[in-house]
DNA sequence: TTGTAAGCGTTATCAC
DNA sequence: GTGATAACGCTTACAA
């Protein structure tokens, strides 16, 4: 049986008021009793239980991270990072996965869960636009979006210009000399608004460049994994004229699809040249190591926490939007013939 | 301000009591009390407060998956099965990164950590055995080792026979007429356990086919990481006579691994046969396909979560060892020439 | 500076 | 079957 506080005000002889204080680090406390607590302390091992104290002070010091797939390079490389950040803000962070199931993630934010040991909640959102908008309204818990960009100052948010990366790594093709560019990821869906905010920052990029849109270019991928962008870029290289270029929506997406251009004969990039976005360490080691747009994941992961943060010690903060640098990264997958 | 179940009970004209039965689904509860806790309930869109459950209960409803490093793919692949096996059981996950700190690991058994929110601990450990066993003699805390085999029914664990899957891995190498068979992961302190116990089955294998164990094949990696697989690779290719095959102490070091052959101008598996172990993803969408040794991660997953609740109902039940099967499979990184 | 006591929102032990 | 009421372990007015 643990140690209490009244154990330890016993053994130490004073109130158990002067040990919450000394624990607490409460200042004004005279040397001789403070002595005397720690040494009690010492003595019967004891830790504060921090679920008395959340109770009492209404906080966790947690954190929950909402994402659709944790195994998903880039989400798990973004929970590093966030689990770093948050450290550094004394909290810790609770990883939860939706799998995909929209009831999943209305219950998280309506608070439907019932096991909310949290402070806040930073989510990474499949749902649509629409959905979230009356969401996260019943509920006070304080929430950050992240990677989404288009909410209207409702909530905080720290995302990247989604339309520029798109825009910029569809360039990086055109200025390639790529003329039949193809892309992967636009979502079945349309209200999904980060691949709605990409395939805008591709077509408009075509545009500019005088080349037509082709809506066969363009494949769905129901989710961002590997097998998504294989089949998608098999379908895509059976067109005729094939395409000569693809943008994918993640860097995942383009594994897939540059296993599926191997599989069919040919190479990347001189037959087919592939840009992701994302920038996740397997890129940097795949053959070819693949060009891709940098997110600075560590930049969001901060920015995040430091929200939440601001947001839990002052719920009625104005929400702000915050926008993550992005950086085409060219390697050999769009290396010049 | 959220509704408590005093609010609730004023409002339906019932005791607290009642309205708490109601809640937690006790059964001796006349319908038309029911009735109008219920409506009472909806319309004050009361939600029971975990926090106060648990200081009650004890019971948090929450594991922590301790892991090194949450963005490998071994670690990411294996939370995700916990979070689905754990949620099976009405548990969630904090997942929790020591980063290869030692003093980290320390502070999570022991409970130096003061935020202990969960009712048991996944731990897939970095320390030494020796560290391991008088370290979570203080805490009382629920614990499960995850990956580890040999410590001796002093705690839960769920693991793979580590020295067969090696002992297999380079008989697998052998089997193709290899006879340079290097290896990659040994650990510099040797008293990590599982690496130990690879470098055993990896020289057993070589010694039942005749074949010396050369300590120059032999490499260390500090972590499991592609950038340690990587340097360790480059290190091998130089020496002469140059390896023919490297079995790696993970896929991750073999994705580095390959990239050092491929970089040296040297080709996967004609000049040199690759094999890891794990089995994640990225090693079936990778040029070549990873050959490697699978370890069924749901598996272990519903293990290690099924150890943990038993033991978090009854702390007093008998410490338990689950082998986890293995298998080689054999892709391109292997193939015949 | 330190002690006393009132909660935080549950669950569980009594009675009735 | 239901109603009071005492914990659970802590923080924090309010007193002393």
């Amino acid at each position: 049986m643990p140690a209490t506080l009244r154990d330890v005000a016993d053994l130490a002889q004073v109130s158990i008021r002067t040990v919450s204080n000394v624990v607490s680090g409460y200042e004004h406390v005279s040397d001789r009793m403070r002595e005397r607590v720690l040494h009690a302390i010492e003595q019967l091992d004891y830790r504060p239980n921090p679920v008395a104290r959340t109770l009492r002070t209404g906080r966790t010091g947690m954190l929950a991270l909402v994402v659709p797939e944790i195994d998903v390079p880039y989400f798990s490389e973004l929970a590093r990072d966030v689990i770093t950040a948050a450290a550094d803000f004394g909290y810790r962070v609770m990883i939860d996965q939706t799998g995909h199931d929209h009831e999943r993630e209305r219950e998280l934010l309506t608070g439907g869960d019932r096991t909310m040991l949290f402070d806040g909640i930073l989510f990474s959102p499949l749902v649509t636009k629409a959905e979230l908008l009356d969401m996260n309204s019943r509920t006070s818990m304080p929430l950050v979006l992240l990677g989404e960009h288009d909410f209207d100052g409702r909530y905080d948010h720290v995302a990247i210009d989604n339309v520029r990366a798109a825009h910029d790594a569809t360039r990086h093709l055109i200025d390639l000399g790529r003329t039949r560019i193809a892309a992967i990821g636009a979502q079945p869906q349309e209200s999904y608004s980060t691949p709605q905010q990409r395939t805008e920052g591709y077509e408009s990029a075509l545009r500019e460049a005088g080349i037509p849109v082709e809506p066969d270019y363009q494949r769905p991928a129901p989710h961002y994994r590997r097998a998504d962008g294989y089949d998608a870029a098999r379908a895509l290289l059976s067109l005729d004229p094939r395409p000569d270029a693809i943008f994918c929506y993640s860097d995942l997406l383009a594994m897939g699809a540059m296993r599926a251009v191997f599989d069919a004969g040919l190479s990347v990039p001189e037959d087919v040249a592939i840009i992701g976005i994302d920038d996740i360490e397997e890129g940097r080691y795949s053959r070819p190591t693949l060009t891709t747009v940098s997110l600075d994941t560590p930049f969001i992961a901060h920015h995040a926490v430091a929200r939440i943060v601001a947001r839990i010690d002052d719920p009625e903060v104005a929400a702000e939007e915050v926008i993550a640098p992005h950086q085409v990264l060219v390697r050999e997958s769009t290396a010049r013939g």
